[in-house]
DNA sequence: CCGGGCTGGTAATTCGTATAACCCGGCCCC
DNA sequence: GGGGCCGGGTTATACGAATTACCAGCCCGG
């Protein structure tokens, strides 16, 4: 009663004898071993047995003996809490599948105590690899345990280059997203951000850069009024907004550096009485499903590539160790929906354009 | 080069070497083991060689041994997907850390292929249990397979009644949300479902019975025109609050049946010039954390207590096989926001009460 | 009649850990 | 002075699967 794996299920040691054959026979059978032959009889044999006594393979004693495990580790501060993040592991899950592996998941809550505790029992259990995923795109100190096994970072950069990283393009966002609005017409385009252009938030950072190279790239002199710092919450979408389009020259778009920042701009704008996007342009960042979708009108945002970043996090680390340190950044694309139009012909107070329509109210 | 194992790491048998001792005092002393004596100048040459070496226990090999592993199973249609279910995974996930266990999840999305070939997978880890989440609360058939395992399913029930179940208390949330809206006044209180009641979607048909219970409780006749059935998003709240409102005896209250739909029905009244809570009082069910506080105003509503039901999951996995089937519900918390008020006075077409207050307009 | 090759399989070993069984020297006690 | 016992360890084995080396026939050619 007391002997270790009485309950262990069926080992090959049954089906050996229950086929009337060796272990060493059942082994070579079942898994199809190249080099090796055996009569239909004997393959008959093996597989009625196993399949009678509802055989399956003991994953330990594999990995044991073969020295690699299954399993690839997944570490993240909060991903599988956030809304919107999901998508990441999904991702992460659906590529390891196809590899045959699982995942082995912990969600740290940003606790430091869990997260060495977890990676040392996912070292402990061999994980082939770990990714080290964020749940929003910063720079970040990797936990030196991660040096003894293939690691990624996700979504975030390592501060020390020595692991790869993967990380959304936020300046090639910011850009599209400011351009979208310029292809639509509009030239005075406020950006309200989610934080400090000299902070450490990439994507605060990254966004602002390319909404001004877009600016300048389309020749607009770009007006410090209207690049506001919010919190990245509906409140500093919505102060920021009032604030925007109270002021002395509103402008005639706005590029939210997020999707909760855009519902805040929503929000502010109907209390204004002021229409999307008849009156007022309106770009996002982020399609949180749960929001950008739902907006009357439907909000036009970029798309953080989530389910692809997760994707190739694995594909990375089973491409091998290539300890390069490098990062790859993945574009993130526009949604277009119906929070963009061109700018209201009667507002414009600086009759720049000499052609102007014949406009009718 | 191609002996297998050749990168395991160090083992207890180079521990056992650099110390000067066998492999077993390595392992009687690391573990501790009861009923062992060594002596302390042993004891600190393992545990310096141990150190220094950087061992790290094989838990394959353990568990190869002891026969139980620890990890613990956990599989769900779209629950790592799901927005506002992320809370599930880490009760669950939480607990199981308690017990020193790791989460092997996977995400099937549906998928009956992937969901067989991972239960097998994870069968073959020999998990100590599993838990089978649902991401919406309805009766669901179980895989045979799980019958060789503890297993729990969460978010949902059993058809066949073989395994215990965890789901939320939909009746008495219906009750509560009701009682909540009574309390404060309302008569002509509204429901927009979010499914057929004489369905099988446990949700609809429980908060409906709990809304009627709680209406016939406080002697209030339920008017069947009050009750529509919407879709569970944004449309089905609009669609209905729209028609409930212009309709030719409108509620002064809504419950509606989920927290999309009740933005939706904030939209509609935003749309009719209606205001929350002063025109019309909401109450909500989810306490979707992405949706319900950041909505003005913020949404009275009914909390799903995630974290909770997914702890108690591997809780039961974890109290030994209680093979009894039963379903364990948990009580869903009345999240105070601001969406509700005591009706306006004006409305009131039917003059029931005989001491009326004097109203001011 | 002997050796070589082929067919169809088996015995033995390995992975890393836990633990039951045993062993040896010294001390105490009768 | 011998047996018991205790402190301080060691040896051996099992867990389940994969794999290498080997073995027993049998056939065929020279």
């Amino acid at each position: 009663m007391n002997r270790p794996g009485s309950r262990s299920g069926t080992t090959m040691n049954d089906v050996a004898a229950a086929a009337g054959v060796s272990q060493a026979t059942v082994s070579l059978v079942l898994n199809d071993a190249a080099g090796t032959r055996f009569s239909e009889e004997t393959r008959r044999k093996v597989h009625a047995a196993a399949h009678e006594l509802g055989y399956r393979t003991n994953a330990h004693a594999k990995v044991l003996r073969d020295g690699v495990a299954g399993m690839i580790g997944f570490v993240g501060d909060f991903v599988a809490t956030a809304p919107f993040a999901g998508k990441i592991i999904e991702g992460a899950q659906a590529r390891a599948w196809e590899a045959g592996l699982l995942l082995l998941t912990v969600n740290t809550g940003g606790d430091k105590a869990l997260e060495a505790a977890s990676l040392e029992t996912m070292l402990s259990y061999k994980v082939a690899g770990v990714v080290y995923a964020a749940m929003y795109h910063r720079v970040l100190d990797v936990p030196d345990v991660l040096a003894e096994v293939p690691a990624v970072v996700l979504n975030s950069r390592d501060r020390s280059g020595r692991f790869p990283s993967i990380a959304p393009e936020e300046e090639l966002g910011g850009y599209t997203a400011a351009k979208r609005l310029l292809d639509a017409g509009h030239r005075r385009i406020a950006m309200i951000n989610i934080g400090a252009v000299d902070g450490e938030l990439p994507a605060a950072v990254g966004r602002y850069a390319g909404y001004l190279r877009a600016l300048q790239e389309a020749g607009v002199h770009p007006d410090p009024a209207l690049h506001r710092i919010g919190d990245g919450h509906e409140w500093g979408g919505f102060d920021n907004a009032l604030a925007l389009m109270t002021g002395p020259q509103p402008p005639t778009a706005i590029f939210c550096a997020n999707d909760r920042t855009a519902w805040g701009t929503y929000q502010a704008l109907a209390q204004l009485g002021l229409s999307i996007p008849h009156d007022v342009s309106l770009v996002g960042f982020d399609n949180q499903e749960t929001l950008a979708p739902h907006l009357r009108p439907g909000l036009t945002t970029l798309e953080l590539p989530f389910l692809e970043m997760g994707r190739r996090a694995v594909e990375r680390l089973l491409g091998g160790a290539e300890r390069d340190g490098s990062t790859e950044y993945f574009e993130c694309p526009l949604v277009e929906r119906d929070s963009v139009a061109a700018p209201p012909k009667t507002t414009s107070s600086h009759p720049k354009s000499p052609n102007q329509r014949t406009g009718n109210a």
